[in-house]
DNA sequence: AGGTTACTCAATAATTCATTTGAATGTTAT
DNA sequence: ATAACATTCAAATGAATTATTGAGTAACCT
């Protein structure tokens, strides 16, 4: 066991506890596993899938999966052939979420990544235009806009309702329950609709974000394929228990 | 075999984001800068307090530090012979309590630790901030800080009187009987409003302690007296504190 | 049964990280 | 100027992490 002097002296578990956050932060350290997570935030995904979405070999991804479960991000069921990962709750998507905005706010070095990456960002898998407006024409969705209600005033999309992202957690009553909710913002460097969701999720609502925003939707409508195919299967089914399995110790 | 290419290509900008939002978090990876952000987010200290507060030699803690610095989570202020390290801003506090509340809602393990460690903490139910802050106005408790003067100094929750807690014992009598006192330290992980809770009681004071520390105090944006620059002391006097030996660090 | 699919495991090399040591800055006091 | 101090740097070591490979397991399909 560690000594220490001082004040410290008498809590190793303190220390304990520690090395347990930093294991957590750990397993977030990795630029494919981040990616993974955030596949996996729009809902569960099998080891192929993820695999490929990501530009993983599958023995790969495999391993970095087992990574983030060893740290409790996220949890595993078996059906059949497969293995389906999620993440292990919504606190996992506000901690990445988090993360997104530190690295945004306080580092100027990535302030020029960031922007190229918004241009074309396709990692939370938002709703394209074209789908939304698909769905909006089923009535089986519900927009959601978060800007300020001045921005809401001056235009909006048509048939969308308005909780700026600073008023959602006391206005969440005004959100019916049941349909999924596509929430939208500024555009795509604006980061209020990802916070949105993320708080939604919370809250245990179905919840995506529009791909870019209000300005994109107005001038274009025009959607580009999105970078990826929609979900497989029928996303937003959750199931939270996992068969725990055999897990190996490894020695080293 | 590899999915590496293909019309999803992950090329440049979106790996390149991911990857310093991995290199952000890998700098919250490590036990020993956990604790050293949490020791700054008492307010600003120079390296060899970080050091010996943190159980590290000098040069170990220096490289922890740029390490932080490096990944935009801290900053840091030269003034005469001194380097004061500080926290970026809020958003570093807000993720570390966010992946502290991740880690303990969803690693089982940490669970573990947690409750053995703080079994105590919940026997001695904690103050909400928002009560503490109620009966504050209606001037029904004595709030008192038991951080080393210093960190009072710093920054503290207005209206707070400031015992450390090592000096609890003699200075009892400064403690006024009658109204229920509320204690707060540094955090959530943090001992001393525990133990000086405990004593209190002991002598017969009504004493609870507040959910907490005083970061997550500030955070909320409640009323606290910011600490002045002033005409500041040589860093790393403590009151009570034996003269540096030699110090052992550890592997785990 | 045999073959395929989906995933995991074990062993490896390449890389990165943590810590210690001692020396090199730069600032302040004498 | 010299000494003392605070901090950083540089090199070395061992430990941990990564991607790759190929083998292993279990479910599924003729």
């Amino acid at each position: 066991m560690l000594y220490r002097k001082g004040e410290n002296a008498k809590n190793g578990s303190k220390q304990q506890l520690y090395a347990r956050f930093a294991e957590v932060a750990r397993a977030l350290g990795s630029d494919h596993r981040l990616e993974l997570l955030e596949l996996m935030a729009q809902g569960e995904r099998c080891v192929e899938e993820l695999a490929e979405l990501a530009g993983l070999t599958v023995a790969n991804a495999s391993q970095h999966l087992q990574h983030l479960r060893r740290a409790g991000l996220v949890t595993r069921r078996k059906e059949r052939k497969y293995v389906f990962y999620l993440l292990t709750g919504d606190a996992v998507l506000n901690l990445v979420t988090s993360l997104r905005v530190t690295a945004e706010r306080h580092c100027a070095e990535a302030a020029g990544i960031v922007d190229l990456y918004f241009r074309r960002r396709d990692a939370l898998e938002p709703v394209s235009r074209q789908e939304l407006r698909r769905r909006q024409r089923e009535g089986s969705v519900v927009v959601l806009d978060v800007r300020p209600a001045k921005e809401f005033a001056a235009g909006h999309i048509e048939g969308a309702i308005n909780i700026p992202v600073k008023e959602l957690e006391r206005r969440l009553t005004e959100v019916a329950g049941g349909r999924e909710i596509v929430a939208y913002c500024r555009g795509p460097y604006c980061v209020m609709a990802l916070e949105a969701v993320a708080k939604l999720r919370e809250r245990g609502f179905r919840a995506r974000r529009l791909q870019d925003g209000y300005p994109e939707w107005r001038l274009e409508g025009l959607p580009i394929a999105a970078g990826l195919p929609g979900p497989r299967g029928r996303p937003g089914v959750f199931s939270d228990r996992e068969p725990r399995k055999s897990r190996r110790a490894h020695s080293r």
